[in-house]
DNA sequence: CAGTATCCGGCTCGATACTG
DNA sequence: CAGTATCGAGCCGGATACTG
């Protein structure tokens, strides 16, 4: 691990630890960060609307296998957290246009990261699951 | 977003992609690392174990709100998946030591950035909440 | 097109009790 | 100490039908 890392670990341990004393009214901010990220969808949603502003229905067809009801869902806990805006155009028919907000641009930095380290460690991953299950 | 990410984001996207075409029997890395570390415990306990070895009771009392159940199960997962290693001392009674592997330590890589990110803009999400919600 | 409404099955996870 | 076994509530999320 290197120093940068290191340093980063400890403040993330140290921020738990101030929570927990402190008992806060609030979630712990990276228990509350993952509780958002972490479902089904809003990863790979976010990561579409890294390519631009896109309207509803493209997002249904390219992000694979989600509902209609869960883009919705997912949408809509992203724009409250302030990492997606929702633009309406008055149109017949309707159109509305999701894009990331400068704070949901932000988020983009560690998930490429964390995808990054996804790609790289994949093969790794499933030769370990492969080892252990027999 | 610096050139890095816009690199970062756009092998995620093309890795994405390749893998909706090639209709791979596994999953996409992505999904399967967040669908590994997205789960409720996960994070906080590689966090924990990032401080060095430590014994599963001491485990269940550090990692605030885990059951028992649940810690074995993540532990299980986090081992399965090579990221922990599983130490047991023959002694009475029995002790059994956990640990990061170094393929678990490099997690701490982009796992620290994220938590990173979520203590710079928690304020942030939590403002963007409270304007939403009124 | 971009949603909302309703229903409901499954799976996660917590509580509790028990074992070597 | 370090687990496993069993049960059951809750909520996540899919399917489907309907609306402005």
């Amino acid at each position: 691990m290197t120093a940068k890392n290191k340093a980063a670990v400890e403040k993330m341990q140290q921020t738990h630890r101030d929570w927990e004393e402190a008992d806060y009214a609030g979630p712990c901010p990276v228990r509350d960060v993952l509780d958002r990220i972490g479902d089904r969808w809003s990863v790979m949603v976010v990561l579409r609307l890294s390519g631009g502003p896109i309207r509803f229905r493209a997002l249904l067809r390219s992000v694979d296998g989600i509902s209609q009801r869960m883009l919705t869902t997912t949408l809509r806990a992203l724009e409250r957290d302030g990492l997606v805006d929702r633009t309406v155009f008055d149109t017949r028919p309707p159109a509305v246009e999701y894009s990331l907000t400068p704070l949901g641009e932000s988020l983009l930095d560690p998930l490429s990261l964390l995808a990054e380290w996804a790609m790289d460690h994949h093969e790794q991953i499933l030769k370990a699951r492969k080892n252990f299950d027999k």
